[in-house]
DNA sequence: CTAACTGTATTATAAAACTAATACACTTTT
DNA sequence: AAAAGTGTATTAGTTTTATAATACAGTTAG
């Protein structure tokens, strides 16, 4: 099951996008599978302190993507074929990556300080992740 | 003066952040130097089609930051010493590539995958910045 | 000086984001 | 079968973001 251990809840944007951003990355990293249960509404609410109102909305847009699969009653499930797979992958990473890109370029950045300084940062956080 | 020009509207989030960021962002580039005149509050407006409280909203909050300075009738100006440009330049260098390698990470990326995609992404814009 | 422009302030409205408290029907578990 | 858990829906209220219409006093340019 999608426990959202790993979630950290940020000050940035809203959170219901952070929740599908979660779960998309997620799905491309293959830490969700395809079938596997989502954590309930309630229950996520509680861990994250949270408004289920809140949860529902994300899990809604999910559903609403294709991405999850509902009945009620039942715990919502993960329901992506390799295709949409590969087209979230494709997207995220440009999307993500292009907006990282004109950053630098907008702080005047040079391509070679700012590929040096992503492989610093990538370096520094680096005994965090692997666990 | 700095006129907005290449100022662009994203669909991402507040208006007013936007603006902020752009703002910052030319001060670290060195296209927005101390000193400089700020686009009137009116006319900003007028140039995105945004009404202007909300840019009053921004420029409030730049002035808050002490990066601009207002005396009522007259043009805000750009006030930033050295110092604080290279907080601002030291804050957002980091604060986004660190944004963009926690993404890539969270998606599984390894971090040579991820510095060939920037660099790669990097190159295909490139006509469009150097005019 | 005068007219235009500027920063600042006020009040009102609306949509989006989030919280709160329920309620109901369906599924799973015991 | 009964209880607990689940998805879904409704109504109400708050905060944030953005718009709209003015108004006033200080600065600048003609």
């Amino acid at each position: 099951m999608i426990s959202f251990e790993d979630f950290i809840l940020e000050e940035d944007g809203p959170i219901y996008l952070q929740i599908i951003r979660y779960v998309k990355r997620g799905i491309v990293a293959g830490s969700i599978r395809n079938g596997e249960e989502m954590i309930s509404r309630r229950a996520l609410s509680a861990l994250l302190g949270v408004n289920p109102n809140t949860i529902q909305k994300a899990y809604h847009l999910l559903e609403e993507e294709g991405i999850i699969r509902s009945r009620s009653g039942a715990k919502s499930c993960v329901e992506v074929d390799e295709g949409q797979k590969e087209e979230i992958r494709q997207s995220l990473l440009r999307q993500e990556t292009l907006a990282w890109v004109q950053a630098m370029r907008q702080m005047g950045t040079g391509r070679e300080d700012a590929l040096a300084l992503a492989e610093r940062i990538w370096k520094e956080g680096g005994g965090k992740e692997e666990r």
